[in-house]
DNA sequence: CTATGGCACGGATT
DNA sequence: AATCCGTGCCATAG
């Protein structure tokens, strides 16, 4: 009796301590929702008032307000916690592509497709839905023709068929292609059908390209369309860029690079994240040195309420067990919030400090930099970090919000240099030339890696890529 | 012969 | 211990 208790006792308070310490890896949102309930069914725990910065009327853990008081001379970002209720802000691009490499299972795609077209489907289409879509491959093409679909899933034909104009038409458009000129046909489909009145005769051309002249347009023959077709250079010459442009032969790829115009539109709310820190530039005189803020769920902070202690001492000895177990679970979480807090600033201090450039510049800047670096910097393990780390979300000065784990990314930088060479390039450079341009620029790989990063990006291979030196991507500025 | 993509291995990272 | 990532080697396409 007497051991089953104090075993249980025990039990009960390492499974509070396994929640509490977890407190590290959960971002806002989350936290929140646990303080609300600790708060809630412990009458011990007591959320004091929050403070306010006599000056700029910030909320404030403590004083003084860091953005009021001068700037460190050490240039060391200042970093304080900050109850203020988190920004919200759209995803860069390049995060939402480091989400999705994250997850990148195909089945994603899959379910991704399956919810859209779902409620379309009869129960007989369903299977048939299912199968087709796990036979895409990773650049979301179908290999194989309906009749073999239907053949091998003993389906009517004319079932598969309808299925497979369902997920063509879907999201990433041009999905479930045979080829990437199908997958190209059918993206122009989906564009003429939202496009303005004066872009359908270029789409009208283009698709005519694609469909009779596919082999030709790969190798830029573009006299040569445009003396089969009877049409104006310029005009065929327009109608490659607009190619080049607006389609990808990789729908999936597509997904998170080119195709983010129409996505943007269609998942407007999923792209919005909810920062758990907020770096900005501090101007005060001549430095600019950086604030960082660490947003906490609530404003305020937690407490073993005074009163429900000094009870404790008096009350009736049928309570007292219960009631001083109340009291070291409110000490628990407390003490938790606290260290996560403590780990968080400083472990924000370390990256803002080390990533200063590519807070300030852009992913070329990213310097490499490793969890294991930053643990032994703070004498901390290095699961912690990875559990600081681990869903997170930054908003930059800038405006863009990138996970924490983008700061870790090791190649990024090297992949955002291909981006530009073959960007800013004038004539088509192979793999090996990037690799000696990247050399050139202190940067050493291998060509096979540049082939990688090259398709990371959703670039094609040189023998593919018009010599005409494009603004890609530029514009969204 | 040159440029790329596929497979797989080893070492670093988590 | 599991996973990710860069890279080397080889096959293939042009």
């Amino acid at each position: 009796m007497f051991v089953s208790h104090s075993l249980e006792q025990k039990h009960q308070a390492t499974a509070h301590l396994a929640t509490t310490m977890s407190f590290l890896q959960l971002a806002n949102a989350e936290l929140e929702a646990r303080l609300l309930t600790a708060l809630d069914q412990n009458p011990a725990l007591e959320l004091v008032e929050e403070l306010r910065c006599p000056e700029c009327g910030r909320r404030l853990r403590k004083l003084p307000c860091p953005s009021c008081a001068a700037p460190r001379e050490d240039d060391m970002p200042v970093v304080y916690l900050s109850p203020r209720e988190p920004t919200y802000g759209r995803a860069d691009d390049d995060d939402e592509r480091e989400w999705r490499l994250e997850a990148e299972a195909p089945e994603r795609l899959d379910e991704y497709i399956l919810r859209q077209i779902g409620p379309a489907l009869t129960p007989v289409e369903r299977p048939i839905a299912a199968y087709l879509l796990a036979r895409l491959d990773e650049d979301g093409l179908l290999p194989e023709a309906a009749a073999e679909a239907a053949a091998f899933q003993r389906a009517r034909l004319s079932d598969v068929e309808r299925v497979l104009a369902l997920i063509q038409h879907a999201d990433p458009p041009g999905v479930g292609a045979r080829s990437p000129q199908e997958s190209l046909l059918i993206q122009l489909e989906c564009l003429a059908e939202s496009a303005e009145p004066t872009a359908r005769t270029i789409i009208e051309l283009a698709g005519l390209i694609v469909r009779d002249h596919f082999q030709a347009l790969g190798k830029m023959e573009y006299a040569h369309i445009a003396r089969v077709l009877r049409r104006p250079l310029p005009r065929v010459e327009e109608a490659a860029r607009f190619i080049q442009r607006n389609l990808t032969p990789y729908p999936a790829l597509a997904a998170w690079g080119e195709g983010r115009k129409a996505r943007a539109q269609v998942m407007s709310d999923s792209t919005l994240r909810r920062a758990d820190v907020n770096i900005s530039v501090l101007n005060r005189g001549n430095t600019n040195s950086l604030m960082v803020e660490v947003f906490t769920p609530l404003s305020g902070w937690l407490r073993v309420s005074p009163e429900f202690k000094a009870a404790l001492a008096k009350c009736a000895e049928a309570d007292r067990e219960k009631w001083s177990q109340a009291v070291t679970e409110a000490n628990l979480v407390a003490k938790c919030v606290q260290q996560r807090n403590h780990t968080m600033r400083r472990l924000m201090q370390i990256i803002a400090a080390e990533q200063r450039a590519f807070i300030l510049g852009g992913d070329g800047d990213l310097l490499p930099f490793t969890r294991a670096h930053i643990a032994k910097t703070l004498g901390l393990h290095e699961s912690t970090i990875s559990r600081a780390v681990a869903g997170k979300c930054a908003a930059l000065p800038d405006g863009r919000i990138v996970p924490l784990a983008k700061f870790f990314d090791r190649s990024l930088s090297v992949r955002d240099r291909v981006r530009l060479i073959i960007v800013g390039e004038t004539r088509p450079l192979t793999d090996d030339q990037i690799v000696e341009e990247l050399a050139r620029q202190g940067v050493h790989v291998a060509r096979r890696t540049v082939a990688k990063y090259r398709k990371m990006l959703g670039l094609l291979p040189a023998t593919m890529r018009a010599r005409r030196a494009r603004a890609r991507r530029v514009q969204v500025r």
